[in-house]
DNA sequence: TAGTTATTTAGACAAATATCTAAATTAAAA
DNA sequence: TTTTAATTTAGATATTTGTCTAAATAACTA
């Protein structure tokens, strides 16, 4: 869980979970996105990676990422625990 | 919804949370519980309190703490956005 | 093979965070 | 009214985090 929330603690990679959730996306074409550096992107791909929240495939040169949302229904059942 | 990812980025005030689940605490009652200093929990109440998750009522010379599950809610619908 | 492209890794640095001790506030009790 | 108890506020400090630039890795292309 401490991954998963400390993943969640950040706008830039919720917003990349919002941007997979629509289409896979490499990660230049993520970084493309947002108005920082690839590196940057990189590390937060990486965190969301390590709280698998994400999931990365290579293919050529090309280093693809599509959202694992099966990891979502620990946090559901997480709060659900605080709805009775 | 940034203050209340942040708030939950932590193991103590999920652990705050899940205790005043069961039954409302005073401060003195909640920093019991934990091998942490008074000012330490007080200032992981008020980042609870700033993302209304919790909310407090003084009595006296206790200060009184109860969860509020309805902001709960929103996260509740920001994850179903990811499970379509 | 040499050069280009996509991405990550490494290392530095400023800002944010969690914790502590000491002091301030507020209310009850003696 | 003086003391005690509950809690917060203030200030300090070590750790974590987000971002950057520069360098490394890996794969495609000419």
């Amino acid at each position: 869980m401490n991954n998963l929330f400390k993943a969640l603690n950040d706008e830039t990679r919720r917003t990349i979970l919002s941007l997979l959730k629509y289409k896979d996306m490499n990660a230049g074409e993520i970084a493309d996105y947002f108005s920082m550096t690839k590196p940057s992107i990189s590390h937060h791909l990486d965190i969301l990676k390590r709280a698998d929240l994400i999931v990365s495939k290579k293919e050529g040169q090309f280093i693809n990422y599509s959202i694992n949302t099966t990891i979502m229904d620990d946090l559901l059942n997480w709060v659900m625990n605080f709805k009775k």
